[in-house]
DNA sequence: TTGTAGGCGTTATCAC
DNA sequence: GTGATAACGCCTACAA
C-alpha cells in the first residue's frame, strides 16, 4: 500500500496524499477527510526507507554497547532507548568487541546504518582509535559518549566523577573511624576503571589511612569483575589482613561477591567491616546487607545525551561538548 | 561519497562500482581492483537506506519490549542483538507500555520502521489485540514471540514450561521433606505469572502437601514484583504461618525480599526453610546464600528466535511454528 | 566487460 | 488547491 494507491483510490494525485500524511498545509478540507479515511480503511503505513531517502535521516540512533558483560550499561541503553522511543526515535543496539580496533569497527559498522546519531555507552569507547574512526565515518552526525571523554567537534561527552566519588567513599569510612580501608578493583582495562582507582590512592592519602605504608598495597585486583572474584579477593585480603575494617568494591557485583566471604566467616558488616560499592545498581539492593553504593549516575548521564540528543536531531544546540556528573554516595546498610 | 562520485573518480559507470560492492561477476579484474582501492581510499560507505529501498529489506529487527522494568527480557534481547549482530542485522529495541491496547501500538510503530521482522519479548504480547494488530500491521513479515503464545500465519512461538518447571518444584521441595510450601506470585498481568501459578497449584495436589486445605491458601502475591515487595510477603508469611518451611518465588527478585526477611529473623536458609526462585537471573546469584532458581530458558529461548530468525531472513524454513522449552531447576545454597 | 535506463516510495519544487 | 516531475542512492535487467 503505497501513496500511488492511495490516490488512485481517492482519485487524487500523490501529492495531495503526501500533504496529507504530512499534516500540511494547501489540500482541501473535503478531500483531505476523504484521504485520511482511506488511509486508515488500508491501513497505510508510510515507508519510512523511501522517506529517509529524500529527508536524509533515518529517525534511528544507534547505541554501542561494549560486549563484556554489564548489566548496568545494557539498563543505561533502555534508558535512552525509552527516552527516544517518546519521541518517536528508534534505537539501533550494537555489540561490538572490546579492544580498541573492534570498537573502532563498530564505528564503522554503525555507520553503514545511516543512523542519525550515536551513542557510546561506556568509557571503553574513549580511546584514539574510535576518535580516528569517528573522524573517518561519522564526521557529520552527532556522538554522545557515556562515561567517556572523546574529543571532536561533533562529539559530546557525559562523564562522571567517579573518581572524585570513590575518593570520598574513602573518607566517608575514615569518618566512621575506619582505619584500614582496602579497594578492590575491577580489571584495569578501560579509563572508568583508573578513574575509580586514582580516586581511591587520592582518598587514602588525603585520610591519612596508610601512614608511612604505599597506598597502592591497599588495592587488590580479581581476575574478573564477577561475584565469585570479589568472593576470592575478599578471602586473600582477610589472610593477608584480618584487621581490614572498611572495603570499597569497584562494583556492586564484586562487592556482593566480597560479602558472601565475610557472611561465610561470620564476620558482621557494617559491625567489623563496612563495605562500600559503586554502580548503585539492583545488585546494592539485592545484597544482604543492603548496600551503600556510590551512584555513578549512568541512569542520569543518559538522561543527559537523550536530552542533548533530541535537541540535536531536532536542529537545537545540544549545549556543552563536555560535561561532567557529580556522584553521590548512597547509604544502605553495609556501613 | 555514492557510487556516482566513485564512478566518476574510476572513470567507469556507476553499475561497474555497484557490482564491485556487492561482489558480482562480471567486471574486469583490473577494473574491480581500482574500483576497490578508490572505495577504500575515500572510505565510502554504502548508503543502506538507499539500498533497503530497492531490495526491500532493512537488515533490521525489531525487538519490542515492554516497560514494566525487567531487567531478565532486556538481557534477552541484548543477547538475540548478539545473535544477529554476527550476521551483520541490527536491531531496533522498542520500549512499548504493558497495556493490550499499547502493546498493539508498538506493532504498528515498529511497522513503520520497515523492519525485515519483530520480535515480542515476553508473554504479554500474547494477547488477542497484539495478534490482531499483527494481522494488520505485519502481515507479510515474520513475528517471533519469546515465552509468549500467539497464533497466525506468520508467527512463531517460543515458550518455556514454566508451569511444568513450578510443578516440579514443589515436587523437589517435597522430597527433601518440605511439607508447608508457599509460593509468592508476581502480578498476575500477565500469561506467564498464570502459568507459574497453575504450576504451583498442580505441584501442591500432587504432592499432598495441602490436605484438605485448598491450595489457594498457599498462595502470596505481592504489590509490586521488586525486593521490597518479596520482603514485606514474606513478613506475613511468617506470622500468618511460623511453619512454613519451603518458599517457591515467582521472579529471583522476589526471593531476594524474601531472603532479607529470613535473615533478620535470624531464619536460617536451608536448614529451617528452602527458597526457590525462578529466572535463574544474576539476582540467584546476588542472593546470599545462593539461590536455588528455575531456569525458564529466557536465553535458550533467544537462541532458539534467532536461529529461526536468521533462518526466515535467509529464505530458508524456520521451523515448527511453537516450541516449548524445558526448564530445568538449578540448584544452589538456598534449598 | 561495460553502460544505459528504469524503478523502489517518498518528499519537494514548480507550474497550473 | 492540485498535480506533474525531479530528485534521493542504489540495484538490476537489458542493451551495447
Amino acid at each position: 500500500m503505497t501513496i500511488y494507491d492511495i490516490a488512485k483510490l481517492a482519485g487524487v494525485s500523490a501529492s495531495s496524499v503526501s500533504r496529507v500524511i504530512n499534516d500540511k498545509p494547501g489540500v482541501n478540507p473535503e478531500t483531505r477527510r476523504k484521504i485520511k479515511a482511506l488511509l486508515e480503511d488500508n491501513n497505510y503505513v508510510p515507508n519510512d526507507i523511501a522517506r529517509g531517502l529524500v529527508t536524509r535521516n533515518s529517525r534511528l540512533v544507534g547505541i554501542l554497547v561494549p560486549e563484556a558483560y554489564s548489566i548496568h550499561l545494557m539498563e543505561g541503553a533502555y534508558h535512552i532507548t525509552g527516552r527516544l522511543s517518546e519521541v518517536n526515535y528508534g534505537t539501533v543496539i550494537i555489540k561490538t568487541g572490546c579492544t580498541p580496533s573492534e570498537c573502532a569497527e563498530g564505528i564503522r559498522s554503525i555507520g553503514e546504518r545511516n543512523v542519525d546519531a550515536v551513542v557510546l555507552m561506556g568509557s571503553r569507547y574513549a580511546n584514539e582509535k574510535v576518535a580516528g574512526a569517528i573522524r573517518q565515518f561519522m564526521e557529520k552526525k552527532p556522538v554522545f559518549v557515556l562515561n567517556g571523554e572523546i574529543t571532536g567537534p561533533n562529539v559530546y561527552s557525559v562523564i562522571s566523577d567517579e573518581s572524585g566519588g570513590v575518593c570520598s567513599c574513602v573518607n566517608f569510612l575514615a569518618g566512621k573511624g575506619r582505619r584500614r580501608i582496602v579497594y578492590i578493583s575491577d580489571a584495569m582495562d578501560r579509563p572508568s576503571s583508573f578513574q575509580k582507582r586514582q580516586g581511591f590512592l587520592r582518598g587514602a592519602r588525603a585520610a591519612g589511612i596508610c601512614g608511612e605504608e604505599d597506598p597502592e598495597s591497599l588495592i587488590y585486583e580479581g581476575r574478573n569483575n564477577d561475584i565469585d572474584s570479589g568472593e576470592e579477593i575478599m578471602e586473600r585480603i582477610l589472610q593477608e589482613h584480618p584487621d581490614t575494617n572498611g572495603l570499597i568494591c569497584a562494583t556492586d557485583m564484586l562487592a556482593c561477591g566480597a560479602v558472601r566471604t565475610l557472611h561465610r566467616k561470620g564476620i558482621r558488616i557494617p559491625d567489623r567491616i563496612s563495605v562500600i560499592g559503586v554502580d548503585n545498581s539492583s545488585f546494592a539492593l539485592a545484597c544482604y546487607p543492603k548496600l551503600t553504593s556510590l551512584n555513578n549516575m549512568i541512569l542520569e548521564s543518559g538522561d543527559e545525551i537523550a536530552s542533548k540528543l533530541i535537541a540535536s536531531l531536532e536542529g537545537r544546540k545540544p549545549g556543552a561538548s563536555k560535561i561532567m556528573l557529580l556522584t553521590e554516595i548512597v547509604e544502605r546498610e553495609s556501613t
